[in-house]
DNA sequence: GGCGCATGCTCAG
DNA sequence: TGAGCCTGCGCCC
């Protein structure tokens, strides 16, 4: 489920099993196989996310841009990889060393997957927002953005340009834990809600690091216990059935080209 | 097993 | 504005 806590936990994940060690890269597929030449045999020496860009920093320089799009995913196994299956964009492994096992992961499906130089990057960075879950996030940089803006709310919350790592699932269950109505447009909404949603978000996106998994349902809107599928949230894919907190029936309806959910009542206009 | 939809974004026209 | 990317999942049979 690629919205930026997915990036930030591949960051991590890359970080821990093939981190300082000397990676055999391939692509299995071909799309990238020019780039990958370039950095097999490389060390992995640093990972980073931004919003919904993964980078790996290589030794000499070299980082690999990834950016998932809607369908890309990266599987990982231990030991010797398996022979690929479908369309490997990206395969990285590390052989075992020390008291580490030998480690692999496979790229599917990505919309991008290129080589960077720091200009490349720095390029993408000065395009993007603010990433509620990066040290260096400057939150007014969103709140500002928000303000001065004549588009809806929910239009906003999907521009990557003015909050990087959001996405559709978290734009909807934002606006609802905040009663906004999605329609309002940022420079309409009430005092401080800029700032509470910048907060929210933070949090959300830091739970669904710690977890793996979108859940933006309060504890007391929820059963107890392991929280199933269908009471992860309060409105995103609920058209039709009954809020959780009053009752009417969650609308649906395209906004900024995506489906958007919300509950009439609860964020009234 | 098959179908349709999905967390996103880019590019052609 | 619509197509493309080309995977994973839930759902239905």
């Amino acid at each position: 489920m690629p919205e930026g806590h997915t990036l930030h936990r591949l960051a991590r994940r890359f970080a821990a099993d093939l981190g300082g060690r000397v990676v055999r890269a391939g692509s299995p597929q071909g799309r990238f196989a020019d780039g990958a030449a370039l950095v097999d045999g490389r060390t992995l020496e640093r990972t980073e996310a931004h919003g919904k860009h993964l980078w790996l920093g290589f030794s000499g320089g070299r980082w690999v841009h990834v950016h998932l799009g809607l369908y890309g995913t990266w599987t990982f196994g231990d030991g010797e990889p398996e022979p690929p299956r479908g369309q490997v964009r990206l395969r990285l492994a590390a052989g075992p060393d020390g008291d580490r096992d030998g480690v692999w992961a496979d790229l599917r499906g990505a919309t991008a997957c290129e080589l960077h130089t720091d200009a490349d990057k720095d390029a993408v960075h000065a395009r993007l927002g603010p990433d509620p879950l990066r040290r260096d996030a400057d939150p007014a940089a969103f709140t500002d953005r928000v303000r001065r803006s004549r588009a809806p709310v929910a239009g906003l919350l999907m521009k990557q340009e003015v909050i990087a790592g959001v996405g559709n699932v978290y734009r909807a269950e934002a606006l609802f834990r905040a009663g906004l109505d999605p329609y309002r447009p940022g420079r309409g909404l009430p005092a401080g809600s800029a700032e509470e949603l910048w907060t929210d978000l933070s949090a959300l996106l830091r739970d669904g690091v710690r977890r793996g998994r979108i859940v933006t349902t309060r504890p007391a809107d929820r059963p107890r216990g392991t929280v199933r599928r269908e009471d992860a949230h309060y409105v995103y894919r609920r058209t039709g059935q009954g809020c959780r907190v009053c009752g009417t029936p969650v609308a649906a309806a395209v906004l900024a080209t995506r489906n958007l959910y919300w509950c009439p009542a609860c964020q009234a206009a």
